[in-house]
DNA sequence: TTGAAAGCGCTAACAT
DNA sequence: ATGTTAGCGCTTTCAA
């Protein structure tokens, strides 16, 4: 056993401005380097500190500065496949600037959202960032909150309120221009429910691109479902039935990809050489468990959150305040089913 | 708009008492429903703080009771596929007891560990729950620390710690009985890698099973290799190489389980009619997405995270504090790859 | 039944 | 250069 102090963390800055034989007001501006002391006093009371192992009281100073470093983040999604790389772009941004943050997770229950809420501000949260799986707009929080909100990977339907949201439309434009680069010319696109906004940007994304080159959709219409591989599997069918010399087709997620690879396979296609495919997403596991590796759009929502906490310090620090929708674009992640090496 | 209050949370307890016309320490007897008020001026402190939307500052609070109702939730698995589930089971205990949650990514990065472990203690948290990815023994935190310590989907080095994991051995011991159960009497195993503890233990309670039954391991030997589609394509060949007529494979995880399908489709192999699969992990878009859908052993990671935040509790309620490793039983998710009706 | 006062740990303005 | 004091928002004796 290692020789410390065991009741490490109740020691106060009276024992350390006790034990370094100074007022508590100079231990004080010793400890976080204010006011005008002799280096040797400094000294002294850091040397106390460190052998009391003294932690300052963050709550103490919370009440006084009126900041306390902390942050809430809001999500519907209960930390799920989109809201985590999120999370660790928030992370990123709020840990080099000291702050912590507060999970809570609402499992789409208002009740719940609200119950949250009213502890983050309980708890003098700086801010709040709300994060979701889906770009729809959303109710706000309560509006003349008290504190910066700032909405990531949902939106909010209240414009004068900031939201970061991945760049669907130009996700879309990506895959069909890798695709046409790579001498497609009858690209498919099977994708997910007609009711996703993400659904609509992404085909938008990818029609533009078609028009442009003046190309239409093989298969004469872009084909939506589910998010699911059973999907992909059924879509591929009708694709293929609809137009059997389809040389290209642009999923709507990595899932839905998966299933269109296996039909395709099975159907005796080969990928690329035959069909070059890309998904959306980037989610790992899937992509790069698929045969071959998938081409895929990576969304960035790192940087989606990175973002949102970017602004939100903003506005903590008193910095003019951005309102509206910030969307980050995505890259594409180049693997085999498009014919690239395989990584 | 709404009419309210604009400096909702900076109200204090200074302005309800002065609304409700009472001292400060009536509201807050009032408030608190504490000591002997009259039913009417307790009433009229509610209506002020109310009308005022007053949020009792929690941080003021915590300076003079000493306990912040906050616990750091740290984790090595960046919330990955493995801490979320469990990260979701602790915030249902700690949420019903209005404990909110400070989330510390490390990394696995012992530096930011140690920084984060300050930074809580600095917070006053009541306790901090360790999470990881894997089971194998860790060094435990600073030794010593003044607030309790629980571990959870990872168990610490130091017996006197208290650490919940699955139990994987009874997860190995449910699916062999199963498969046993349906009939099937050479069964294989390919699983994950050689130097994981989970590994091992999942392989041992399919043996001790099998053993049970008098029947030894089909092909000859456990298959280990990595925790990949990839390993699962490539160990269904070896095994089928090794024994053409197995009728039945315990996967070590979903990942697995999904390559091993592959390959037997592709082998022509029904499944499950000729061979059944077992999967590990209850992953759901891999179990579900894989054909048949897997029937597969769920971790219960959900349960695991509750127990370690129940016992966090009582030991920041000063209840008698166990150590050791507590296993948590998982249970099998019957699905088509076993024969059961498709889900 | 209510009010006044002290104190939680820390910071900052003022005094020495 | 250092000490003293007041106060952050709240709870909790102790008096009235």
């Amino acid at each position: 056993m290692l020789q410390q102090e065991p009741t490490a963390s109740r020691v106060t800055i009276r024992d350390v401005a006790a034990l370094a034989g100074v007022s508590v007001g100079t231990a004080s501006k010793a400890l976080n380097n204010r006011g005008q002391l002799r280096a040797q006093t400094r000294a002294r009371v850091l040397a106390a500190a460190h052998q009391l192992n003294f932690r300052p009281n963050t709550l103490a100073r919370g009440l006084t500065s009126g900041r306390t470093y902390t942050v809430g983040l809001v999500t519907t999604d209960s930390f799920g496949r989109f809201s985590i790389p999120v999370m660790l772009g928030v992370e990123d941004a709020l840990g080099a600037e000291q702050i912590s943050v507060f999970l809570c997770d609402t499992r789409d229950d208002p009740i719940r959202e609200q119950h949250h809420v009213r502890t983050l501000l309980s708890r003098r949260v700086d801010g709040i960032i709300v994060t979701g799986r889906r770009i729809e707009p959303r109710l706000p929080l309560e509006t003349d909150l008290p504190v910066a909100v700032v909405y990531a990977m949902t939106q909010s339907a209240e414009p004068s309120n900031f939201s970061v949201i991945p760049d669907d439309e130009g996700g879309g434009a990506l895959a069909a221009r890798h695709l046409l680069a790579s001498g497609r010319l009858r690209i498919g696109h099977i994708t997910g429910p007609d009711r996703f906004l993400a659904t609509h940007r992404r085909a938008k994304g990818m029609a533009g691109v078609l028009d442009e080159a003046g190309l239409r959709i093989a298969g004469g219409e872009m084909l939506f479902g589910e998010w699911s591989e059973a999907w992909g599997r059924q879509g591929a069918d009708i694709l293929l039935r609809a137009q059997p010399d389809v040389d290209a087709i642009f999923c709507g997620s990595d899932q839905i990809a998966r299933g269109v690879t296996e039909t395709l396979r099975e159907r005796g296609c080969r990928i690329p050489e035959d069909v070059a495919i890309v998904g959306f997403d980037n989610w790992q596991p899937m992509a790069t468990g698929c045969r071959p590796a998938l081409t895929t759009v990576d969304p960035n929502l790192h940087e989606v959150g990175r973002v949102a906490a970017e602004q939100l310090l903003a506005a903590i620090n008193g910095e003019p305040t951005q309102s509206g929708v910030h969307t980050v674009p995505g890259w594409l992640v180049v693997r085999a089913s498009t014919g690239a090496a395989s990584p």
